[in-house]
DNA sequence: TTGAAAGCGCTAACAT
DNA sequence: ATGTTAGCGCTTTCAA
C-alpha cells in the first residue's frame, strides 16, 4: 500500500502538503494540488484510516450490540442504524450477542479497545449490564429496552400505548372477554405492555380476568404453550387473546388451530409489534406496528448528537408512537355470529 | 484513557515490559508481571487497538457487504459470519447496500481506508462489480451469487439441485403439468435454478411447457404479478407452480387465493430457499432449504484461510447441498382427488 | 504558500 | 530478564 510519503515523493512536495490537499485543510496552490492528485491517481492511493484515527482519536465507527439478528424485530432497526451511520461517513460494526451473556461483556471490551466512537445497545434490561456499559466510558444510547430507573439517552416506543390501543380496538369490535399473554416482566417493554393492557381494560370499563392472564416471554413457543395450558385449564375460554408480541400470537394461533379452534371465528388473536411476516401469516394478524426502522435511525442520530457533544448535555429520551394495524385475526363480533351460524 | 506509558510509570517498569505481559510475547518475572497487572487494574487500562493495528498492519476486522439485511434470506447468514468472526477474535462490520449501487463502491473504498483484513461479499453478480473488488487489493470471498466465469473463493449452494429436487418431489406426488416462475436470469442463482428445473423435468420424463414459464425476479410482487398474468393469459392452468424463491411463492399464493383458487387443492405451489416465515405462511410452504447460517459461517472461515495465507493458494469454491422441506402447499394428487370430491 | 518535525500508542529489534 | 528506541502513517504546530 502506498503511503503519504510515497505521494509526497512522487509529487515532489512535502507530506504536509499532501495531507492538506487530501483533507482540504489548508490552501494549496493549484499547481501542487494537481501534482498531488496525479500522484494519488497514479498509485491508486487511499489514506490509511487507522493512522488517521490514532492521530485524531476518532475512528468514525459506531457499533450496535443486539441480542439476536435472526429475530425479525431487528433487521429493520439495523438497517436504520446503518443508513444513518453511512450517511454521516461512519462505519457500522455489528455485535450479535446470540443469547450469550458473556459475549456482551466481551463485545464491550473489544469496542473500547477498538476505540469505537459510540455504541447503541439494543435491549439492556438489567442494571448490572448498564454498569458494565458505563464502565467503558464510551458514549452510548440505549435502544428498545432499558433498566428500571434509567433516565439517560434512550430511543424506544410507547409500549404502554401499544396494548391500550389493542384493547381499545378489541372493545370497539365488541370483545369483552380478553385473555392476556404477557412477556417476561423483567423486561421493560413487557412490563409496559402489561401495564397498558390493564389500564386499557380499565379505560374500556372491562375487568381483567386473572384466570385469563398467562405469563411467559416473547417467543412463539411461549404463545403455543400458554395456549395449550389455557385450553387445558381455564374454566371459560376468552373471546380473544391479546398477545405481548406477534411471535406469541403466532404460537397461540398454531395451538388453537391444532385443537380445531378457528381464528378469528372461535377465538380471535391480537398481536403486538407487526412482525414482517404477520401480514402473510396463516391468518393475517391484526397487530400494533412498531416503527423499527425509525427507532434504529433515531438511535444513531441521538448517538451522533452525544458524540459531537454540541447538544446541551441534557440526556434525551425519544419515545415513538405505535399504530394499530387491522388485519384478519380479529373481527367485529356481530359479523362473527353471522358467520358462525352459516 | 490510560496508555502503556501510564502503566509503565505506575508499575515502574519499561513500556516494553508492559507490552510483553499484555501480549505474553516474552518472559517477564512474576514480580514485574504482578506490578504491571496491578497497574492495569488500577487504571482500568485497555490496550489501544488502533495503535496496535497501525503497527501490526492488521485490524482484526472483517466486513460483510450485503444487498439487504431486511430480506429474510440474510440475517441467518450474517449471524453465521458474526459467530465465526467473534470466535476468532475478529470484529465484524456490516455494510448494507440497500439497493444503492453507488453505495457498494463507497463501502469498498471505506474498507480499504479502514484497512479491513477481509471482505465477504454477498451477491456480486456482475463482472464490473468484481473488478471493483479486485481493485481494492483486499482479501475477499464471494457469497451466494457470483459473476459468470468466476472461479475463485466462493461459498454458495447447489442451486441447480434445488429445482431438480423440487421437480423430483413434485413428480413423485403425481404432478405432471408444472409451471416455472423464474428469477432474474442475470443472477447466477436464478440461472442455475432455472437450469435445474429444466434438467429436473427432463430427468422425470416431463416436458417444459413454454407457455407456463414466467420470468421475473425473486420478489413476492413478481410472483403475484406473474400469477395474475398466468391466470389471465394461459390457455391451460398448471397443476403446480414451481417458484424460484419462497417470496415468489408467497406472491403466487396470494394472487391465487384472491382469485378463489385453493392451494394446494386447485393449484399447488412449491417454494425455494425456506424463508423463516414459510413454515407459518397462510399455507405452510413446501420448499427447499438453503443452509444460510452455514453459508455465512463457511464464508468467513474460508476468508480466514485466505487471510492467514497458510492454505495453499488454490482458490476454493464451497458448494453446499440444499434439502427438501415437505409442508402443505403440495400434496399427493391421489389424496387430492379424494379431498376434492368430498 | 510550503516544509520540517513532533507525536498519537503501540511492537519489536536491539542493547544491556 | 528488562530497557531503549525506531517507526507504523497520519495531522498539525511552527518556522521559513
Amino acid at each position: 500500500m502506498a503511503t503519504m510519503k510515497d505521494i509526497s515523493r512522487i509529487a515532489d512536495v512535502s507530506i504536509a502538503t499532501v495531507s492538506a490537499v487530501i483533507n482540504h485543510s489548508a490552501f494549496v496552490s493549484p499547481e501542487l494540488t494537481e501534482r498531488v492528485n496525479n500522484a494519488i491517481r497514479e498509485l491508486n492511493y487511499r489514506p490509511n484510516a487507522v493512522a488517521r484515527s490514532l492521530k485524531m482519536k476518532s475512528t468514525k465507527t459506531v457499533a450496535a450490540i443486539v441480542t439476536d439478528i435472526e429475530n425479525p424485530y431487528y433487521p429493520a432497526m439495523v438497517k436504520g442504524m446503518d443508513d444513518v451511520a453511512f450517511a454521516n461517513g461512519f462505519s457500522f460494526m455489528l455485535c450479535n450477542i446470540a443469547n450469550d451473556s458473556e459475549r456482551f461483556r466481551k463485545y464491550l471490551e473489544v469496542m473500547v479497545e477498538k476505540q469505537a466512537d459510540g455504541l447503541v445497545l439494543a435491549n439492556v434490561s438489567r442494571d448490572e449490564e448498564l454498569a458494565l456499559v458505563e464502565r467503558t466510558g464510551l458514549k452510548y444510547v440505549l435502544l428498545n429496552r432499558k433498566p428500571p430507573a434509567y433516565d439517560k439517552n434512550y430511543v424506544g416506543i410507547n409500549n404502554t400505548l401499544t396494548t391500550e390501543l389493542s384493547v381499545k380496538h378489541l372493545a370497539s369490535l365488541g370483545y369483552r372477554s380478553i385473555a392476556y399473554f404477557a412477556g417476561n416482566l423483567q423486561i421493560s417493554t413487557a412490563r409496559e405492555r402489561w401495564e397498558g393492557f390493564q389500564s386499557g381494560m380499565h379505560q374500556q370499563g372491562l375487568k381483567v380476568d386473572e384466570a385469563l392472564v398467562f405469563h411467559g416471554n416473547y417467543t412463539s413457543q411461549s404463545g403455543y404453550e400458554n395456549t395449550k395450558k389455557m385450553l387445558a385449564e381455564a374454566r371459560r375460554m376468552p373471546e380473544v387473546i391479546c398477545a405481548a408480541s406477534d411471535l406469541v400470537a403466532f404460537g397461540a394461533i398454531k395451538a388453537l388451530r391444532e385443537s380445531g379452534i378457528r381464528v378469528p371465528e372461535d377465538i380471535a388473536v391480537m398481536g403486538n409489534d407487526n412482525n414482517p411476516f404477520s401480514e402473510n401469516f396463516i391468518v393475517p394478524l391484526t397487530t400494533v406496528d412498531h416503527p423499527k426502522y425509525e427507532m434504529g435511525k433515531l438511535a444513531v442520530e441521538l448517538l451522533f448528537k452525544e458524540i459531537e457533544g454540541t447538544e446541551q448535555k441534557l440526556a434525551r429520551q425519544i419515545v415513538l408512537p405505535p399504530s394499530l394495524v387491522v388485519r384478519e385475526s380479529c373481527r367485529w363480533r356481530g359479523e362473527l355470529y353471522g358467520l358462525n351460524s352459516s
